[in-house]
DNA sequence: TTAGATGCAAATAGTTTGCATTTGT
DNA sequence: ACAAATGCAAACTATTTGCATCTAA
């Protein structure tokens, strides 16, 4: 690869002691392309639809590898089976999942940078980064009684 | 079953409509002994102990109800496929995951209360819950690099 | 140069399904 | 009484593993 600008996501890789191989940058790009918000499926033929030649497992590693780095967040919002991977711009995401219809409604505030100080130095841990989620019915679901499917 | 008091869990299952099996009781009754944290490979080892007669399928219809009703979350806490299922005893739930050795520490204070308000009036939602999660590292593997596996 | 990362395809395991039967209300 | 929920076991499908090969540094 040439000496160009890594992005910032990249960077932590490297510095973390990674390589920067093909198959992370194009699964990185994949979820970029995606808004930051997909299950592994939809990743999985993201991926295969920018580089075929890359394979399945890649895919997993790389996605437990940011989940490790905490560029990324596994996160169960509809009940399947699928986990959604959240891009975790600045280290944080921040959701509200309607438990009727799974729609996500995002919002950025969270006001959490106070508490992640106060644990830090409470509990001697080092924190890079949190999501919240919040569970409810959206607007359109609020008047309907819960049913099963 | 006979009039005996319901739990506050049990009384929400019912005033949505559903109904008091004793398959969901008893699902019910395994996550609150797991101290209400379980990957659903436990709870259906838990559950195969408390009543051997219960199917695996009711114990994932019964998740994936309780999951609807904001009883119970699944989170992703290690990289392993299985979700862990967190009771939400007050609606909501608050924890550290160490992404180096997936060592989970819950605090109780997260001072939510207000951004819930503001967000049911804004967004027009009705909030039920939320789950909180930081991600970093504990005091053990604070100092150690990152590593694969 | 060489440890680390990959791709492949087979193996694994968690979850869902269809349906006849049972159960809560 | 009867819709709703269950248990069973088969079917599915997402994810992981082992290993020879390749590649980023």
């Amino acid at each position: 690869m040439s000496e160009e600008i890594l992005s910032p996501r990249m960077q932590r890789l490297r510095d973390a002691g990674y390589k920067l191989t093909h198959a992370r940058i194009t699964v990185l790009n994949a979820l970029e392309r995606g808004g930051g918000h997909m299950t592994s499926t939809e990743l999985l033929d993201q991926v295969e639809a920018l580089d075929s030649s890359i394979g399945r497992a890649s895919v997993f590693r790389a996605l437990d590898l940011f989940t490790r780095l905490s560029l990324v967040r596994p996160t169960y919002i509809d009940s399947s089976v699928t986990p959604t991977y959240v891009l975790m711009p600045d280290g944080h995401h921040h959701h509200i999942i309607c438990t009727q219809c799974s729609r996500v409604i995002e919002f950025e505030d969270c006001g959490l940078g106070a508490l992640t100080h106060t644990l830090e130095e409470r509990l001697g841990v080092r924190l890079t980064g949190h999501l919240l989620e919040f569970y409810g019915l959206c607007s359109t679901c609020k008047d309907q009684p819960v049913r099963e499917e």
